[in-house]
DNA sequence: GAAATAATTTAAGCATACTTAAAAATATTG
DNA sequence: CAATATTTTTAAGTATGCTTAAATTATTTC
């Protein structure tokens, strides 16, 4: 293997399997913004080469090779997002996409040392998790998203979707960003939309919004 | 333009122009280890770019577009290499290596903040000079080298070959680094090798190897 | 300056990773 | 459970960046 398309897959397919272990061509075709066909053709090469378990029509699951390969992805992206945020200073809605670059040109031993420098970090700037050197996942918080929130109640943000600059960027001028809590004053059932309130500020955010920021689940 | 094999001719293009501004077809091939034939498509591609001037049979020089490519990649290259030296800890022999793949994978903007967390460095950790954002490079101290030092001459070391990773390991360990003074104290004749010391110790060195080793030269 | 040698280009072909369009299989719905 | 809709696969084709072998051009040597 030494493939950027191929790392590409595999990391999509990791982290979008379903609580099955199993995911479909057209989640990946979604993912990747390619036609299905593209992908039909790349999952017999995957398999081919011991990383995935397919049989046409009958989904896809990952072999223990192709998950460690996939985690190991993942953890190169994560790690080069906390390097870029922590260390060389550039902002969390533009770490993503560089990481997605940077993933497959890094070899383990640069990883390795980025995170010694970094002290082994648990999470990324945008709250998930980073598996560690020996393919070990840190415990993930109870979550939900903050559309789930009912009126009056309020959470503690811990993850958001990384994957889209533009929504990044502009919760971060909402003021909202990992740790920092969020009110939810009024839900309004025209639109789903809410208004919150965020370091004292109130704002209206859309419900699309709400459904990529997550925020802690106190225990019942 | 968007691509790897691209920006890896344009680089070794710039790095190897003749003192009249070109190269030939050959040289590239040799440098890149591939075929001529797969050079001279090349040729073609970056030439209705507008990256280059090629003419069959005449030899290559850049367009100013192309040479503006070209020194940003040279400088993204050095200034990884003294990143992943100087702050990540990467041992000299190590970095060029991780460069030549990292060059490709990062923005403007991420090479920009490095250079600012390096200081503005002048040269890479083999002495070779890293082109500014505005397209300078700094002045080259006069150099030859070791290999054209007489019995009984000495010389600092400002610049070594990087592109052999084993002969870098090897120099480290005979205590040669920059700026280290390197005295011959004889030349043998059969096999032109030659008998240097370093730091008080003597070791005989080949020729090839001191063809790779550059000293400064002393103004007369 | 012709013959021999070396360098370069052309030609044909291959692997990769995509595309669109058509066919086949599966899933949904009335 | 049969008709319809959706998903997946197959088929055919494209662009990229290589390869080897043959043809062409340039350079060197006598
Ligand atoms: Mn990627
Ligand atoms: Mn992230
Ligand atoms: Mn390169
Ligand atoms: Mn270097």
């Amino acid at each position: 293997m030494q493939n950027i398309s191929k790392e590409d897959y595999l990391s999509t397919i990791f982290r979008n399997l379903n609580p099955e272990g199993k995911i479909k061509p057209g989640l990946i075709a979604g993912k990747l913004s390619i036609s299905s066909a593209a992908v039909t053709d790349m999952l017999r090469k995957l398999s081919a080469e011991g990383y995935i378990i397919y049989e046409r029509y009958k989904g896809i699951a990952l072999t223990s090779e192709g998950e460690n390969y996939a985690r190991n992805m993942v953890r190169r992206h994560r790690i080069w997002e906390v390097f870029l945020n922590k260390v060389v200073g550039m902002p969390w809605d533009k770490v993503h996409e560089e990481a997605n670059r940077l993933e497959h040109s890094s070899s383990d031993d640069l990883i390795n040392r980025l995170e010694v420098m970094l002290d082994f970090p648990e999470y990324d700037p945008h709250g998930d998790p980073i598996p560690s050197r020996d393919g070990k996942m840190p415990k993930i918080k109870r979550q939900k998203p903050l559309s789930e929130l009912e009126e009056g109640e309020s959470g503690r943000v811990i993850r958001v979707n990384d994957s889209d600059e533009n929504f990044l960027g502009y919760i971060s001028k909402l003021g909202i960003m990992l740790k920092e809590n969020i009110v939810i004053k009024k839900k309004i059932m025209f639109d789903e939309s809410l208004e919150v309130s965020i370091k004292g500020k109130s704002w209206n955010i859309s419900s699309k919004l709400a459904q990529n920021i997550f925020v802690e689940v106190k225990r019942d």
